[in-house]
RNA sequence: GUGGGUAUAGCUUAGUUGGUUAAAGCGCCAGUUUGUGGCACUGGAGACCGUCGGUUCGAAUCCGACUAUCCACCCCA
């Protein structure tokens, strides 16, 4: 393949064959924040770049080498969105819906874009179902979130996910444990790798993620992040593990999870699968108390959590996890001849006003041709029409997976009911409602 | 951005130490009883062997570059 007809790098399709799929992971997805009392909320793929600079943190790898930023026509800076919480929150406070009942609880479904060196489970478009709860500071929203995404990967049948949280701290009590952090890997400084080395500045909790063997030993012994957070930050952590227990939600308490983004406080959270190679982590995010206010708007105390569908889909797909069944077509109508595939094409037109998926030949094939498509697409009844038919007013009406057939009368040529699938499944069902059908 | 693997039909692959018309299965199309799918059989279409260049009498096969893709690091969902 060559020329055009090619997708970009890091991207992917969504064929017709797969596209079910998704349908049910969004329906799902969207269920459950339904049942949390979550709606739907819809913002631009891009946004001012600034933005993103501002809450996601003009330091992070994120903002300074993933963005698809570039200026448009009229000089303005435009970023692609690489997550969503930025745009899912400006919205809320430009629009004031904060001073609606909080909190505001928002969720989407969205794309995101990040520059980024695409591997297993990691694409440069990639997409996102999110969820926003703005206004709420009791621990009770932090297990309520977690719970959240626990059900949402439980009802998809998704298993082997592990839960690991952990707290950052505030603001305050973070200032102390990173320059607790400087002086302890200070004093190892010859030691660590180059990249730790340019992190010992700017992010020194980055280090304890190092997966370099030395780097890691020198972390073994670092500070605690849990020895050194405030009393209410400790108490609020404690509240949350409280919470998630009494749920009965499992995890571990993890002091290694730094989340890359600057606007996270307090409580941060990971689920993570082993079963999707290394970018294992399926739905991530935390509490970001102080973003609001960094955009201009007031205080008010928020978390979220953003789950990556694509991962999603490869640990279904990694586990089997069942799919409905997708919607098959209903009837196939074989004409033979002009006549018939007229009234072919008649008869479709108004099964599907009934609601029934119909459909008739468009290839100009024979009828034993016409009736192994009809076998292909899943048609569960076929109708064969050629001039007996036409002539005797009546024709068979197959059933595709039992073989059995049955006469139907076509007075005017026309069915307008052709059966009710939800009620009578059965070929015999079909009978009776037949003995309706308005010809 | 750094490393490693791979690149042959729509898909999954074979292709022996370089040798002439590049194979197979699946899928697709058409036939095998005159008006009925699934099974079986027969036939057909479909590949400039990722691209460009090099070595050679001769390259899918060897070498180089590029591109794409996969995996890992980094980072993240």
């Amino acid at each position: 393949m060559d020329l055009i007809a090619e997708a970009i790098k890091g991207t992917g399709d969504v064929l017709p064959g797969n596209a079910y799929k998704w349908h049910y992971i969004e329906k799902t997805v969207s269920d459950v924040a339904a049942l949390f009392g979550f709606r739907e909320i819809r913002t631009p793929v891009f946004e001012k770049t600034e933005l993103f600079e501002r809450s996601v943190g003009d330091t992070t790898d994120v903002v300074q080498k993933e963005m698809y930023t570039f200026n448009d026509k009229g000089g303005r800076s435009i970023t692609l969105r690489p997550e969503g919480t930025a745009g899912a929150v400006r919205s809320i406070l430009e629009h004031g819906l904060f001073n609606e009942a909080l909190p505001v609880k928002a969720y989407y479904i969205t794309s995101c874009y990040r520059y980024e060196k695409p591997q297993a489970g990691r694409l440069r478009e990639f997409h996102q179902f999110g969820v926003e709860c703005i206004g709420a500071a009791a621990p009770t929203a932090d297990a309520e979130i977690i719970m959240l995404g626990d059900m949402v990967l439980k009802r998809l049948g998704i298993k082997n996910i592990s839960l690991e949280i952990n707290s950052i701290g505030c603001p305050q009590c973070r200032a102390k444990y990173t320059a607790a952090l400087k002086e302890y890997f200070a004093a190892s400084k010859d030691k660590l790798c180059e990249t730790c080395l340019s992190r010992l500045d700017r992010n020194p909790m980055r280090i304890l993620d190092c997966k370099s063997p030395i780097c890691r030993e020198i972390a073994e012994g670092a500070p605690k992040i849990l020895d050194y957070i405030c009393d209410e930050c400790n108490d609020h952590f404690n509240q949350v593990k409280a919470h998630l227990n009494a749920a009965g939600v499992k995890f571990t308490v993890n002091p290694r999870i730094v989340r890359g983004l600057d606007y996270y406080t307090k409580t941060v959270f990971e689920f993570i699968s082993n079963d999707i190679g290394s970018q294992g982590a399926v739905c991530a995010g935390g509490r970001y108390d102080g973003l609001a206010e960094e955009l201009g708007g007031p205080h008010l105390p928020s978390l979220g959590f953003g789950m990556g569908l694509e991962r999603i889909l490869m640990v279904m797909e990694k586990q089997g996890c069942p799919f409905p069944e997708e919607k098959k077509i209903d009837l196939y109508i074989a004409p033979m001849g002009g006549a018939a595939a007229s009234e072919a094409v008649k008869i479709c037109s108004l099964a599907r006003e009934e609601g029934f998926a119909a459909l008739t030949d468009v290839a100009g094939r024979g009828l034993k041709a016409q009736m192994k498509y009809a076998d292909k697409i899943g048609a569960k009844f076929t109708l064969v029409l050629g001039e007996n038919e036409l002539n005797s007013k009546s024709a068979r009406l197959k059933n595709m997976q039992s073989g059995e057939q049955i006469d139907v009368e076509l007075p005017d040529g026309v069915i307008s009911a052709i059966y009710d699938e939800t009620i009578k499944n059965t070929f015999a069902d079909l009978e009776s409602s037949l003995e309706n059908l308005k010809i």
